[in-house]
DNA sequence: ATGGCTGGTAGAACCAGA
């Protein structure tokens, strides 16, 4: 049986409702992970997806920022919301489809501006959030995919200029750290990497700030699927839709899909 | 030349993203 799982950071579910659509009629995953949805679950679009044939949709939503929301063609069982911040905001939501698979779908804090986390309490928090996911991960005995929006570029050919970066939240040395333990605690497979090794580049955002993305290519690996070794074993193929960031009034991040061969 | 932009919300000389 093959199946297809795509994470999107889609920056607001309502206001791209129509791009999510068309990544849906043309790429038609059987499971789709969407980050920062910025909508209350009472008014979450529905409609599309249900004439899609996306019956089954698990909602972690909150007012104004941040949201997480699983949307599939087949059922999610066993739903749980973990907030590794222990602060309210929704950034998480993970459940199991029939055939056992968990699919964790994780919103990681962006960690404001400043590495520092004297200065800077959100990046603090940052760091505490994925030791916190790391703890949570060392436990887990199931075979999972995980996947999201990590706010975190591990490699040099994840970022457009590793020089440049490493002062920059998302490519710090501390970041980084965080995220390989977070890696180690599973065994977890970076799908990413599997497919498209380094030292090729591979990105998933680009700033709205640039004048052309394209052209100037600033782009860092934020977005992530990751498996546990006996599926990892089972993936087949990784894509990552670069023509996204032009669609329409596009998002700054792309969307990434895996298949399984299970 | 990492902010030059963006959406949500309020009604901002804002907040957060990254």
């Amino acid at each position: 049986m093959s199946l297809s799982i795509a994470t999107w950071n889609i920056n607001s579910v309502r206001f791209r409702l129509d791009i999510v659509e068309r990544f849906l009629r043309e790429a038609a995953p059987d499971v789709l992970c969407l980050q920062e949805t910025k909508v209350m679950d009472d008014a979450f679009p529905h409609a599309m997806f249900e004439e899609l044939g996306y019956h089954y949709r698990l909602l972690n939503g909150q007012r104004m920022h941040h949201g997480v929301a699983t949307i599939s063609k087949l059922p999610l069982v066993e739903a749980r919301k973990h907030d590794w911040q222990d602060n309210g905001e929704a950034r998480h939501i993970g459940a199991r489809l029939p055939n056992g698979l968990l699919v964790e779908n994780v919103y990681v804090p962006a960690g404001g501006d400043v590495p520092d986390a004297t200065v800077n309490p959100k990046f603090g928090q940052k760091l505490a959030f994925v030791e916190r996911m790391t703890r949570w991960s060392e436990g887990l005995r199931d075979d999972t995919v995980i996947v999201g929006d990590f706010n975190i570029a591990p490699l040099e050919c994840d970022v457009w200029s590793h020089k440049a970066l490493l002062d920059v939240v998302s490519h710090t040395p501390v970041e980084v750290a965080a995220l390989d333990a977070l890696r180690q605690s599973h065994d977890w497979v970076d799908l990413g990497r599997n497919f498209i090794p380094p030292p090729e580049r591979l990105y998933t955002w680009w700033s709205y700030r640039a004048a052309d993305w394209r052209t100037s290519d600033r782009g860092r690996r934020l977005d992530h699927i990751w498996a546990s070794p006996a599926a990892a074993r089972a993936a087949t193929r990784f894509q990552v839709l670069e023509d996204a960031r032009d669609w329409g009034k596009p998002s700054d991040h792309v969307p990434q899909i895996v298949t399984l061969d299970l």
